[in-house]
DNA sequence: TATAAGATTTACT
DNA sequence: GTAAATCTTATAT
């Protein structure tokens, strides 16, 4: 079943990280539907977290997103050539958002194959901007209601073992600092 | 208007 | 291990 509003709504961010492994993230684009399951995820803690794009209470066009309400998707373009999609969480006014770094192709697997142009798409991707890729996510998934019928997250009754669950500091934001050594960062050992 | 930097990936030395 | 690719956004003139 597709996760409801409550919660993405919920106030603890690194909770909702660790809780969306084992979930499954999937889209469709013109009536093509694809996904997988979700097995990395990082916690972005806004106005505290110098890692966030939020960091300070920095609002401008771009982290306006991040202010909404919880179940809204936040997709941005870095250095140039990479996608990365984010899951705001938590009330109106707190910019909180979860990372999806990595996931398990489930759904769609030929339309994925024919995206990134590889064989071999049954293993883990590994990093932010694959994933994207692999889904189809670009900049017109930013602002998408999670709870619409474009990009969604299921819950398809999957119980994820806490022993299972590896946490470790966060990747490629050495700019922030001792911020960077928060164990932020979830995996799902498979 | 102009400039600098970035929640990355990939290829090359 | 180091560097290049590449373009949007944020911040400064």
């Amino acid at each position: 079943m597709k996760l409801s509003r409550s919660f993405y709504c919920r106030t603890d961010v690194v909770k909702i990280a660790q809780e969306l492994l084992g979930k499954y993230l999937m889209t469709n684009i013109n009536g093509v539907v694809s996904g997988g399951l979700i097995v990395e995820t990082e916690a972005y803690a806004g106005i505290y977290d110098k890692a966030s794009h939020a960091y300070g209470g920095r609002r401008t066009s771009r982290t306006e997103v991040m202010y909404m309400e919880g179940g809204y998707s936040y997709v941005y373009l870095c250095y140039g050539m990479h996608y990365m999609f984010n899951v705001v969480t938590n009330v109106k006014d707190i910019p909180h958002a979860v990372l999806i770094r990595g996931i398990n192709p489930t759904d769609g697997i030929p339309i994925i194959i024919e995206r990134i142009k590889e064989k071999n798409v049954t293993h883990i991707f590994n990093g932010p901007g694959k994933l994207t890729k692999a889904l189809g996510i670009d900049k017109n998934f930013n602002y998408q209601d999670l709870c619409g019928n474009k990009i969604w997250i299921e819950d398809r009754g999957i119980m994820v073992e806490l022993k299972k669950i590896k946490t470790t500091k966060r990747i490629g934001i050495d700019y922030a600092g001792e911020d960077a050594k928060l164990p932020y960062r979830f995996c799902l050992d498979s």
